[in-house]
DNA sequence: TAGATTGTTAATCGATTAACAATC
DNA sequence: TAGATTGTTAATCGATTAACAATC
């Protein structure tokens, strides 16, 4: 397998790394070997799937006695580039702008959330676990001086579009948005609409018809 | 088309209803014809898709001059069962949680937060958009009381296994959780695990190879 | 060695797209 | 009527599962 092909990996292959991921995290302090029947039974696939899926990275395994714990999930963790870290900005100081920050700066998730931006001037200068809530009027002034890799958009959608488009263009290498309006994707930046309206509703439709 | 089949439409066609609906809800105030490939354009799919999804439930379109707004919304709000109002309560009041009860109990989304229930005394009892902060302890005695159809979990994942037991044996229809570990899916209730950890992995991934 | 489990290909299953007859 | 667009089936594409040789 080489780099070359790397581009070419199905999106649900990716969307399982992390479950794959997270679980080894949880066991590695106590656990040596895994078999992928063991790992995929928590994971909630098959082994087969399991198996089929990392064969797309490499061979990390071992014949007749599984995986090494240690091993397979440091191979994850450089597949998902997870050993930089990543500087984010939070666009939006409202409560669910607040509870990410809160929950990304207690957390050791590779990524570091540096400024919360918004637009009330009641709560600019405040600070959410040492991080402070910046005037979004200097947003565009702090990309300029600051390489920024995510931006998480906690705004209202009517607000959303314009900010948007000074992230992408101040070479924001990513938008996790929680508006809930969509972000259509663009060529030099990775898009991830969180809609959880959407979300909401099709819980709605699986209470009445599982 | 008749209801027996309901059961077997697949997920994938059930998670693109509401993206229709939310674009549906948007220009029903001044629009009153839309082609499929209007509509599928702005959702970021093939016209033929929409079609075909659409197709699933019935014939809302007239060949020629393509979908009433109105009537193809009202379609879509009948197949998602939004007519109906859902109650629901928030277990964790902390930052996530809070988010969450400002979110839902402003907008008009066919869902109802009921209460939201905490473990920290020192917050029982105060109101988040007029909805009480209760003892957790409370909650076994307030499901018996009340018919609750959706429990929203944003509490640490090592406390969420015994609420969610709680909530399921209590009949509440669905849970939608928050906690950074998933809940297993059970034959009486609706399972939707939102764990923002794994979806920013995903993102690392796709900042490197995109 | 015997037993177990991976890595890998082929078979199956399901989802999307293409095509076009029906018809407004 | 002529033009446009749906509804619907068949064709294609992609994802998951099954199977088993390789081998620890």
């Amino acid at each position: 397998m080489n780099n070359k092909d790397i581009k070419n990996i199905p999106e649900n292959v990716i969307s399982r790394l992390p479950k794959y991921y997270r679980y080894l995290q949880s066991i590695i302090a106590h656990k040596e070997k895994i078999t992928s029947s063991e790992l995929s039974k928590y994971v909630g696939v098959s082994s087969s799937l399991l198996r089929h899926d990392l064969h797309y990275f490499g061979r990390f395994g071992n014949k007749g006695t599984g995986y090494d714990v240690k091993l397979l999930y440091n191979e994850i963790c450089n597949t998902l580039k997870l050993n930089k870290t990543y500087n984010a900005v939070i666009i939006g100081a409202g409560s669910l702008g607040s509870a990410i920050c809160r929950y990304y700066s207690t957390r050791n998730y590779s990524i570091e959330i540096k400024k919360i931006f918004d637009i009330n001037p009641k709560i600019i200068g405040v600070k959410i676990n040492n991080i402070e809530i910046q005037d979004i009027d200097f947003l565009q002034e702090y990309l300029d001086e600051n390489p920024i890799d995510i931006g998480i958009i906690c705004i209202p959608e009517k607000v959303s579009y314009n900010i948007c488009s000074i992230l992408t263009q101040s070479g924001v290498k990513a938008l996790w948005n929680f508006s809930s309006s969509d972000v259509n994707s663009s060529d030099n930046c990775v898009i991830k609409n969180e809609n959880l309206i959407d979300s909401l509703l099709t819980l709605t439709y699986r209470i009445n018809n599982e």
